[in-house]
RNA sequence: GGUUGUUUAGCUCAGUUGGUUAGAGCGCAUCGUUCACAUCGAUGAGGUCAGAGGUUCGAAUCCUCUAACAACCACCA
């Protein structure tokens, strides 16, 4: 044995692992009853991104992988399903920036070639992320290895999605939702980030038509937006304002008349209580605009630019430079009264940073409510319980005011909605497409098809907006009834709408209930492991969803862990230059210590600080491992020098060594041992994965290192079985945090014992009695 | 505006159901390498457990309030 362990064999006992097949499970013939006699554990791996290398964040996988570990060695059929994500918005917007380099943008291709390209890109990095995880020791079923994009998968989610909206799930709308303008796409709730912004009120007097040198006054953000003005607010209990009621005013710039009207959702003590409404660029005032059948004026372009709808001047021009424009012509105007500076909050994209700009655009939705109703429900009933428990009210409040989720993004990274329109029905589709001369044509398709023909228009199709009123076929074969010119939808789902089916997906579930043997064996899932962060976006999806298509929640436990940190608790960004590669730590450090410094020490749920110290005290621990077992090695070396023909017998039980012994020293580490079985088999139940590392450390190095080594060292080679038996014990209880250095030594031990068991990996879990 | 979390040794953090002199790693000081490991061993310094009040025989741990910090949610112009 080496002097010191090196951790550059941790690839070879990967090797060995995948030869033996140690993390495959078998699937028994009648795997509905066996799962009753047996219940097995299952954990699907959240997928990392395809074409991206691990970042510190997934080394955590390592948390997954110590429960299977542990489950596998306690003899319960265990599954871990690996796989990778398309990453839709990600990596599409990572690919238009090689575009960007490259003099390129999206909007040179057809979404065809585009698609395809991305693809290439996608696939020649693919592989990365996979081969990390191997380096880092994860125990995963490779056989079952799935990408977000396959099409078994993509096949599956339409599947549900029909289903959907035979149940009355689905439709289309034109609503105010959350569009990046530099993104080019809409975005739930959730992808809107809210920063605070120090910015002004402007005051502008709107005069009224009966008496133009009366005035009310209105206060807003958004001075812009006064040209897509159809009325001004107020509280219908504002004393100030009631002579006003059924008045109209007249709009400045526009030189329109307007209604003033009277609405409960205005707050007398904002401004002067008096509101502008914009229905078309404000969602409250496209609820309000509802209610008082106002008009909608649309004047902001899915490009940032004031549209034709806008006066001349302005239009052409982005948001911030019109409301500069407007100030100055309002002032100009007189109708400019005052300024104060006010801070408040601002949607940003997540993605780029910008400010979202809420616009109307016709988007497919979820009818949320009757999936999130289940959803608690099932919540309520413990069918998925919470780890840490507090995470539970979050889920809980977060569901209560859940609101339709809009599925469309305007990407073409994803699965292409499987929507059709038939342009035969009417001539108000809004389509891009590149000609023959790679030159982008965008205009309504009345009158596109005056100068192209439709295999022009579909082959360089790169973009469709169907009006919201227009039908929609879920097949092609349907939209192709009413006529020849059928276009597919353009968009693709939302990322986490796909990721949302991930769980029953990749186990085989199918829609026509023949499901694979996986599914049912696997399924639902015993745990689901992640960041809080994406507690929303994904775990309460998968809970929804889940049930709504099989019927049963997607796992038992949802697990949350925390960010890691760098060494002084910061989050770790690019820009920052904390960043902690786990692959360049697993060659320096080896992967275990990497694992151990994951997890020592950390409670659950709350931040961790990795540092290079850290990482380096734990590589430090793997080595004493490794020296301690080369000690051990030397004794028998020793013995068995004296007597070439006795084999070293190894006691199977606690029973058993303890005929062996009555020496005080060796009772005692008997007894420490069988304390520490039992915590850390406690611990390991109750994911206290933290306290568990620290006490194996404590027990390994003081207890059996500091302590009972030394001890024997005067002592003969009687010590032989206590030595060896606690030493094995050790092994098999550190394997699940450092699977790599403990199954290195079990394979060297393999020459001196007759293990019944070949490899670490698949041996069974210590027993105490 | 709502919610949650954090505050323990110089640094980063443990401390499950309240129970003897509050722990670890790193760092620091002194000593020690023939005899598994200097990626080591021995010894030691260092904390009024954020503050105040309460419950209790007993509180870092439970309750209330205060302060600082962090995060999440939210269609207030």
């Amino acid at each position: 044995m080496d002097k010191r362990y090196q951790p550059d064999k941790e690839t070879d006992i990967y090797k060995l692992w995948e030869k033996k097949r140690a993390f495959t499970p078998i699937v028994p013939a009648n795997p509905t009853e066996a799962k009753k006699k047996h219940k097995p554990f299952t954990i699907i791996l959240p997928p990392p991104n395809a074409n991206d290398p691990l970042h510190a964040g997934h080394a955590l996988y390592v948390v997954e992988d110590i429960m299977i570990r542990f489950h596998r060695m306690l003899g319960d059929p265990t599954l871990w399903l690996p796989g990778t994500d398309h990453a839709g918005i990600e990596t599409q917007f990572v690919f238009e920036k090689h575009l960007t380099q490259k003099g390129k943008s999206r909007f040179d291709y057809d979404r065809q070639t585009l698609f395809q390209m991305i693809a290439n890109y996608v696939n020649k990095n693919r592989g990365i992320a996979v081969k990390q995880m191997k380096r880092l020791g994860f125990s995963l079923d490779w056989t079952r290895e799935r990408f977000t994009l396959d099409p078994a998968h993509t096949k599956r989610i339409f599947a549900v999605f029909k289903k959907m909206y035979q149940d009355g799930l689905i439709y289309r709308d034109e609503q105010i939702v959350n569009y990046c303008t530099h993104c080019g796409t809409a975005f739930s709730n959730l992808e809107v980030i809210h920063k605070q912004v120090n910015s002004h009120l402007w005051y502008f007097k709107y005069p009224l038509i009966d008496n133009p040198k009366e005035f009310i006054e209105v206060a807003t953000t958004r001075p812009e937006t006064m040209l897509g003005d159809t009325a001004v607010a107020i509280h219908p209990k504002d004393p100030r304002y009631q002579k006003y009621k059924g008045k109209k005013i007249l709009l400045p710039i526009i030189n329109k008349e307007i209604p003033i009207i009277f609405d409960k959702m205005i707050d007398p003590d904002f401004g002067t209580g008096a509101v502008k409404v914009t229905p078309a660029h404000s969602p409250e005032d496209f609820q309000m605009a509802k209610t008082h059948h106002l008009n909608i004026i649309n004047i902001i372009n899915f490009d940032g630019k004031f549209n034709n709808k806008a006066p001349k001047k302005y239009r052409g021009f982005y948001a911030t430079q019109v409301r500069k424009m407007v100030i100055e012509d309002m002032d100009k105007l007189g109708f400019l009264s005052k300024v104060e500076d006010y801070s408040h909050q601002v949607g940003h994209c997540y993605r780029c940073h910008n400010p979202i700009e809420p616009l109307l655009t016709p988007q497919l939705f979820v009818k949320i409510k009757p999936l999130a109703d289940k959803a608690v429900e099932a919540v309520k009933q413990k069918k998925t319980k919470f780890f840490p428990q507090r995470f539970q009210k979050n889920f809980f409040q977060w569901m209560d005011k859940i609101r339709d989720w809009p599925i469309s993004r305007q990407i073409i990274w994803g699965h292409r909605i499987p929507i059709w329109y038939n342009l035969d029905e009417r001539d108000d589709f809004l389509i891009s497409f590149v000609d023959d001369n790679k030159k982008l044509i965008s205009s309504y398709w009345l009158d596109i098809k005056k100068k192209y023909d439709f295999d022009t228009v579909k082959k360089g199709l790169q973009s469709i907006i169907a009006p919201a009123k227009a039908n929609y076929y879920l097949s092609e074969k349907d939209a192709l009834k009413h006529g020849p010119l059928v276009l597919q939808e353009t968009d693709t789902f939302d990322t986490w709408f796909s990721s949302a089916q991930w769980p029953y997906s990749t186990l085989g579930w199918q829609a026509d209930g023949q499901h694979s043997p996986d599914f049912e064996y696997f399924y639902p899932t015993t745990v689901l492991d992640t960041m809080w962060d994406i507690l929303f976006f994904w775990v309460a999806r998968m809970i929804m969803i889940g049930i709504y298509a099989t019927g049963q929640v997607p796992f038992e436990i949802a697990h949350m862990h925390s960010r890691v940190n760098d060494l002084h608790g910061k989050k770790m960004s690019k820009s920052k230059g904390n960043v902690i590669e786990p692959i360049k730590i697993a060659e320096e450090f080896g992967a275990d210590a990497l694992r151990m410094a994951l997890v020592y020490g950390v409670a659950p749920a709350s931040d961790i600080a990795l540092s290079t110290d850290k990482i380096r005290a734990q590589r430090n621990f793997v080595n004493k491992i490794w020296n301690a077992s080369r000690f051990v090695n030397i004794i028998i070396d020793r013995f068995q020098q004296n007597h070439p023909n006795l084999l070293v017998n190894l006691p199977s039980s606690f029973s058993e060594l303890r005929n062996l012994t009555k020496h005080p020293d060796d009772l005692e580490i008997i007894a420490d041992l069988e304390k520490v079985i039992k915590s850390t088999t406690k611990n390991l139940k109750t994911y206290r994965f933290g306290q568990a590392s620290e006490d194996l450390y404590q027990f390994f190095w003081h207890q059996f290192c500091d302590s009972y080594i030394e001890k024997t060292k005067d002592k003969g080679v009687d010590v032989i079985p206590v030595l060896v038996f606690v030493l094995i014990n050790s092994l098999k209880l550190l394997h699940p945090f450092i699977p790599f250095v403990t199954e290195s030594i079990y394979q060297n031990f393999k020459q001196t014992f007759a293990f019944k068991e070949g490899l670490l990996a698949t041996s069974s879990w210590p027993k105490t009695s």
